[in-house]
DNA sequence: TAATAATCCTACTATTCCGATAGGAATAGA
DNA sequence: TCTATTCCTATCGGAATAGTAGGATTATTA
């Protein structure tokens, strides 16, 4: 539980490296080499990654990807939720506003929150701090 | 990420609806009923409250579970960790102490710092609180 | 224009985990 | 002895995860 998946770690790796590289591109190959992540499997991490808005690419020889903007603005709550996008349905957690029982449901408001602090801490920490920490 | 698994979400209702019966054991099949949870499902969660020692049982006919402490002195953390006890070796939030890349993994501290805000808000709920939220 | 190096795309596999069920053994009360 | 309960072990199907394979597209460069 609470357990962060390999691919969001890859991911957090992938663009604290990227960060600290300023206007420069890295190819995925790169990244993969230096946080020893599989790089086949980092391809379709920094996809998702674009996707989004994250990261910016250039295509064909001399390609790669850059931060898309100062790492200062992004949280890493936006590289999270770029992620781990897909909602589950599971129950008090997910659905905020609607649930099968939610009247008679106590830990309804302790899930919430959870979610709160866990969304707050993720969206006060900016990827700069985590890409120097 | 981050979502509960359906076994905590079942655990924390039949841990609030027990508590909400002072001195008074509830059958499993019971629990199950008024918290809508598949009664053999259940069966198996409250084995684990019970080795660690949040639940006493008391079995043949007239028995069930009953709180084996004051939900007061009870914290959400102690009944997710009774329930997912298993540790999982996904890096940096797991491996408190040793890991392999720690020298150069710059997110470490921003992994760790996330799973202490999460345990500090669940030491800090008790199942009294939530049982009556 | 041909070779090369990169992103991008689609599909597949293998394994693990999860939620749930089945069937019964042990135990205690009536 | 009957019944109601906890307790134990085994199994199953489905979903998600981590990772691989193979190539199509695109841009640079010689
Ligand atoms: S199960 Fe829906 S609010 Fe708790
Ligand atoms: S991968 Fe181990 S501390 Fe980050």
């Amino acid at each position: 539980m609470f357990s962060a998946s390999a691919r969001t770690q890859y991911a957090i790796r992938a663009m604290t490296n990227l960060a600290r590289r300023p206007n420069r591109t890295a190819t995925a190959a790169e990244l993969a080499r230096t946080e020893s992540i599989p790089a086949k499997y980092l391809e379709g991490i920094m996809a998702r990654l674009k996707v989004t808005g994250l990261v910016e690419s250039e295509r064909g020889k001399n390609g790669g990807y850059r931060m898309a903007t100062d790492p200062a603005n992004i949280s890493m709550l936006q590289i999270v939720e770029a992620i781990e996008g897909r909602i589950k349905p599971v129950g008090c957690l997910e659905h905020e506003y609607t649930c099968a029982i939610v009247d008679g449901c106590h830990p309804r408001s302790f899930w919430l929150g959870l979610k709160n602090t866990i969304d707050t801490y993720l969206s006060e920490k900016s990827l700069k701090e985590v890409s120097e920490g």
